[in-house]
DNA sequence: TTGAATTTATATCAGTTGATATATATGAAC
DNA sequence: GTTCATATATATCAACTGATATAAATTCAA
């Protein structure tokens, strides 16, 4: 009983104690991440992320007990990341639906919200993309499934629900809105799955640009009354 | 050497000769198709799709070669699906696009397109929706990549990408146009994926009709000159 | 420096997977 | 009814997978 099953490493700080350890911890988890987003939890062995990450096998074991565990701290990791990249602009949306809102105030929130949305999808390196791990653990559910459902999916839905609701000037359903959230934000992970696709054929443009500026057009459309 | 390493089955119709064998071949094919659509070519075993389909494991090798010869066959299956789905539509469209075309008429071909296309993916039973399949092997190439690039995505997005040309009235780079056909064809891939997820909370609606109004909305926008 | 906790390495196990050799059963043609 | 291609069933293999027992090495604090 010299080692526990899961060791307290991910309880200590990189400043004190043993900091060698918590650079191999990361860098799993970092070839985790893109492996397992990249060709979901089945496709990936562990052999494949120990050799990638330079570390042995038991070391997966020892840092993250389990295939299952190392799994799991991706996703919470993913959503961590999320919260970095995403979250100061969320709270600002979170806050302004407290009061009553105008439709041009609500619009302005959406297209800020998504832009950034945007921004922060298409700035990670293509091949570390968190949007196709949390798109594969939505369309069949596995082990993680849970918390990103609760801590990304939904609230990041909900939040467009509402702001889409005011940013229409016609009544629009709940569920009215619901759709239009969805299909925006899958439009998003959708074009980022295809995108090494698409650079394929067509050249590297800044695709940024042109995917905010078409979202802008979407959500413009939203208050018209047709 | 009594078997044929792949029988000649395939090449055989269900009229003629041994009626059975096409049967059987057509329900290991429909249980994979669920199977692998749902969950990816790693996640699933031959001995899942086997038993679910009534049939020992052999019968795989016997009708399919190997387990990526399956696989493959569903990738084609799939094209067929949609050729027999969309083919009609989409010629319509085609034909179209050789004469010159008022931005009218091609908003109007668009929403077809897009209407037809939507009806297509939510009238398939939930639990067997070839989109997923699809929108996997995009995401991170596999066995039936090529197949399903060269017949389904890129002419598929070839033709909303000229038809959305067409609709916009102020000048559209072809770019441009090629990232709203991705984001549109996309919201309603990602919107299937999520249809599972939704029914959670929310009841059963007709998400047809929602959708189809959200897609034309979109596409109205093209249009507009701002 | 010593000593204990932390971190890495070796060897190996039991279960699963895709695949095949082999045998038997079934159906159609003559 | 005999015959041959077609179809199904049994048993088994070699490779791989996740995981662990075990030991060695390293790191930091005292």
């Amino acid at each position: 009983m010299t080692r526990p099953a899961i060791p307290a490493a991910p309880l200590r700080t990189a400043a004190d104690g043993y900091r060698k350890g918590e650079e191999t911890r990361a860098r799993i988890l970092d070839v985790a991440l893109t492996a397992f987003g990249n060709s979901g939890f089945a496709s990936v062995t562990t052999r494949q992320i120990a050799k990638e990450a330079g570390v042995n096998l038991p070391a997966l074991t020892y840092y993250f007990g389990n295939k299952r565990g190392l799994y799991l701290a991706c996703a919470h990791a993913i959503v961590a990341r999320y919260r970095e990249g995403m979250g100061a602009v969320a709270e600002v949306s979170y806050a302004a639906l407290g009061d009553p809102l105008t439709p041009d105030a609500a619009r302005t929130l959406l297209k800020r919200l998504f832009a950034a949305l945007a921004r922060f999808l298409l700035a990670a390196p293509e091949a570390q993309n968190p949007s196709l791990f949390v798109q594969r653990e939505i369309a069949s559910p596995g082990p993680a499934f849970e918390i990103l459902y609760a801590e990304l999916w939904r609230p990041g839905i909900e939040l467009a629900t509402n702001l889409i609701i005011r940013t229409a000037n016609r009544r629009l359903t709940e569920t009215e809105a619901q759709v239009r959230a969805i299909l925006m934000i899958s439009s998003l992970t959708g074009f980022l799955s295809g995108l090494p696709v698409i650079a394929r054929t067509a050249g590297k443009a800044d695709y940024t640009a042109l995917v905010i500026a078409a979202l802008d057009g979407q959500i413009d459309a939203l208050a018209r009354s047709d």
